[in-house]
RNA sequence: CGGGGUGUGGUGUAACGGCUAACAUGCCUGCUUUGGGAGCAGGUGACUCCGGGUUCGAAUCCCGGCACCCCGACCA
């Protein structure tokens, strides 16, 4: 991608409104930009990095069995009232078409992918099951804060199992969570995310959430010493020692949930008569599990926690781009923008995605936006490195780059980008 | 939903109740420059959030609304 026709330019300041560093650094860097409170647009940067995102979780839901589906936003109303969520969900957005007819816009998919399972499973033959999709959700917060961490309408996914006891739900839901566990290790935050007993609502003891440390998170967890489990503020009065191992020494964090996992047991097989037949013949309500991410939080979660004062870090694994060429003119700069071009096709052909900053602007400038944009690795292409022997190339946290000769590369892009 | 704060060109700011709303940045033209947001010259861009009111006169004071931000509550 040639970055003098990238959509979006960088901003040298931000509106004063923006106070977390999520949104001060996604706007700045053109990756997002407010619509409203708690509404953003993807522009193309982030949506790179939202895709990319999305296709780690993908993986990790497919390899857990999930099956890719796609439902709507559009509800209609008797689904919600059916689970008497119409009156008792604070946070459900209503509308009314110019007929007066309601719908609800989903928060979440029980009521649609229950009457939807109701379809297919009929026998125990049918189970387990799991479905999934990743789509944009609706819930009115009353305050939408803190950049993209808290929405009113925000990309999720959520993965819904179906099975034929409790004892198969607890199997899988041991899967889900070594899955969860891939996910944010994937996406660079597995050693601040803990998995976290929170509470269950009336139909569980506990639920579990993934919570990833940062002084951003609403959320107050308490972090179990020995194994890094965590056990939510919410429910520390109950439980005061680590439900994991027993430990008894545990830290106060600040945390933000990027993921949750719930047993939903019949709750809502019920109200949607969601049963099957065993090979007796007899019936029993399908049980089952839910369990969530949040995609765009995720991406702001990894912006607030590895950014630096430059800009943005992005973790290989999803950054925008793999490498960003950046060709630095000079007088006579003819050659240099030919090996600056020369080079950007090597990667491109080598299958790097890359951003080349071909742009007709001073060096300084250049620099200062590759660090505030984030990507992995910058190849800068000068008189200077074309004197020196080849291009210089440096990660995004090092000092200093090194001159390499362009053969070598390849090589050493595939290092970081596998690392 | 309770409390607090803020609304001025795209963005960041300035302007005692009083001249044609100023400066920077961005953007456009030309020249120049190219290793950490460079320089010169010219230009573009604002019903001062909306609606009322006070006043000879309102960006400025008052009332109402809306939006945004922060704290709290809420968040199966």
């Amino acid at each position: 991608m040639l970055q003098s026709q990238l959509f979006t330019k960088t901003r040298k300041e931000v509106p004063s409104e923006e106070v977390s560093r999520n949104a001060k650094l996604l706007i700045k860097a053109g990756f997002v930009d407010k619509l409203q409170a708690g509404v953003y647009t993807y522009l193309p940067l982030g949506l790179r990095v939202l895709e990319k995102i999305a296709n780690i979780i993908r993986d990790e839901m497919n390899r857990a069995g999930g099956q890719e589906i796609l439902m709507p936003s559009l509800h209609p109303k008797e689904n919600w009232e059916k689970t008497d969520r119409w009156n008792t969900m604070d946070d459900l957005y209503k509308i009314v078409d110019s007929s007066k007819k309601e719908f609800a816009l989903g928060p979440t998919h029980e009521e649609i992918v229950v009457p939807l399972a109701k379809q297919f499973i009929a026998s125990y033959r049918d189970l387990p099951m799991y479905v999934y999709q990743i789509q944009n959700k609706f819930r009115m917060e009353l305050r939408s804060k803190s950049g993209v961490l808290r929405g009113r309408e925000f990309l999720m996914k959520d993965f819904y199992s179906f099975h034929a006891d409790e004892e198969d739900l607890d199997r899988h839901y041991e899967v889900m969570i070594t899955a969860y566990k891939n996910i944010f290790k994937r996406v660079g935050l597995g050693d601040i995310t803990h998995l976290t007993f929170a509470s269950g609502g009336s139909f569980s003891k506990y639920s579990h959430e993934f919570q990833t440390v940062t002084g951003a998170g609403e959320d107050t967890i308490h972090i179990c010493d020995s194994c890094s489990t965590a056990i939510n503020e919410e429910i520390i009065a109950e439980q005061k020692e680590c439900p994991e191992c027993g430990g008894k020494k545990l830290k106060t964090e600040k945390a933000i949930e990027v993921g949750n996992t719930f047993k939903l047991k019949n709750k809502f097989s019920d109200p949607f008569g969601l049963a099957y037949k065993d090979s007796e013949g007899k019936d029993h309500p399908v049980i089952m599990g839910c369990y969530g991410i949040g995609l765009g939080r995720l991406m702001g979660a990894i912006v607030e926690v590895l950014a630096d004062k430059a800009g943005i870090v992005w973790p290989a694994s999803v950054a925008p781009f793999a490498a960003h060429v950046v060709e630095v003119k000079s007088a006579e700069s003819a050659n240099v923008a030919m090996a600056a071009q020369e080079i950007y096709g090597m990667l491109s052909r080598e299958g790097f995605d890359t951003l080349y900053d071909d742009r007709n602007v001073n060096a300084g400038e250049k620099f200062a936006d590759a660090d505030l944009i984030g990507i992995p690795t910058r190849v800068v292409v000068s008189e200077k490195s074309i004197r020196a022997g080849g291009v210089e190339m440096k990660g995004r946290t090092e000092l200093a780059g090194m001159i390499v000769q362009k053969e070598k590369l390849i090589d050493l892009l595939s290092k970081n980008t596998n690392q």
